[in-house]
DNA sequence: TTCATAATTCGCTCGTGACCAAAGTATTTA
DNA sequence: TAAATACTTTGGTCACGAGCGAATTATGAA
């Protein structure tokens, strides 16, 4: 007998149909949360969450929490890789399962993520703060920068009255469709009332969704861009 | 709810040691018996062969049936794919797992097959006769051509006394090691009797290993090349 | 023919794991 | 502070399937 890869173990963990609907709406690179993730792969949540302290257990998923959130995601390109030449051979022998509908385009462009806003702009300004050096990351941290107080209040964004609340003024979070780090924190949410006020963007009913008018885009790109 | 590959369905298949064990077994190439996949496998015949009923069904394996033997080997180079990418996963994560030690590496040069010739030798008989019109294969079959008589009576084969016999005149053979076709049936038979009578090779006891001596294995060739 | 080997099918036991409901923990909101 | 939300843990049921031995079929060898 000789030592090799343990490959059942890790064929077993896609070998479940909850499991490997949840590592399929993984495969769109988001990070999904927990409860999410329940609802793709049609179980409970107590099942779900079994189910992904195993996918954790064996490597093939990342969690990283974000307050009262769970957001998972594929481990690695790896992971991925193995997902899809497990579709191949599936597809090539004709087995077929059953599939939630694909996501809501509109949820991509553009969302509030409770209070700040997503989405790819989101994503952009972050991105674009970042190299400019209005931002500094450091590990899970973001720190506004010396230059970033004169930036933000050139653009109206009041940080004396921000500092009192308890919330940190400055964290990285999750974005669920575009799955890179954007502006979280009071300065997110400062941000998201500056473009509701200025008629830049609009909630759509009760739901998360934030749409932009076309001008209200360019003058909301034209306001973060340095 | 939408129709998608079922994933969960192929990996399962792969999910499960026995039959995790009796893939990796095929990843040589090499197309393997139900016993010795057992083997592999580690269970009995009786669990390997609904294991291999279940790889089948899965259409992840591809069974040929030759005699009392079925030789089994990977469906086709996705499947083979699939186990290395699953692989990968594995050896990164550090899961490992005890593995039956590398086949006899002599097995793999020369080996009789029942009673005729197989092994590297007999795969490149098998495959020069082919090109050279001694021997004409259809579907299954593979028969003599007009010409193949003549030049197997001017090699010392005695046709007419095999032509008695029942078996089968031409009949293909998977050799194990090449896993490519080779000449079995009568031909096959009398070939290897004749390398035997004129000590190219020797039996070693009573495996079925054939070795042939370096001037016999030069005989040899020089006897079947065209 | 009779015997031996390869492989399958059958009947059965047993362990694993998927699942959910309910209770518990943590975090945000009000 | 209390209430709501996200998630996990616990406890329990239940079904699937892996495993084996024995009997059966099929093929080859004597």
């Amino acid at each position: 007998m000789k030592e090799g890869p343990d490959i059942a173990l890790v064929a077993a963990s896609f070998g479940e149909p909850a499991r490997a609907n949840m590592l399929l709406a993984l495969m769109s690179g988001m990070a999904l949360t927990a409860t999410e993730l329940a609802r793709e792969a049609g179980v409970t949540p107590a099942t779900a969450s079994g189910h992904l302290s195993k996918l954790d257990a064996a490597g093939l998923t990342l969690c990283e929490k974000q307050g009262r959130h769970r957001f998972y995601r594929l481990a690695d390109p790896d992971v991925a890789h193995a997902v899809e030449a497990l579709v191949t051979v599936a597809a090539r022998v004709g087995h077929m399962r059953t599939r939630p509908g694909p996501r809501d385009e509109a949820m991509r462009h553009a969302r509030s993520c409770y209070d700040h806003l997503a989405g790819h702009l989101a994503v952009d300004l972050f991105a674009r703060w970042s190299k400019a050096g209005v931002l500094k990351s450091l590990d899970d941290r973001v720190d506004l920068t010396e230059r970033g107080y004169g930036v933000l209040a050139d653009r109206g964004i009041d940080l004396t009255q921000l500092a009192k609340s308890r919330r940190p003024l400055c964290r990285r979070c999750i974005d669920w469709s575009e799955r890179r780090h954007h502006l979280g924190g009071g300065i997110g949410a400062a941000v998201l009332s500056l473009a509701l006020a200025n008629g830049w963007a609009q909630r759509k009913d009760k739901s998360r969704v934030v749409s932009f008018t076309p001008p209200g885009e360019k003058a909301f790109v034209e306001w973060y861009s340095i």
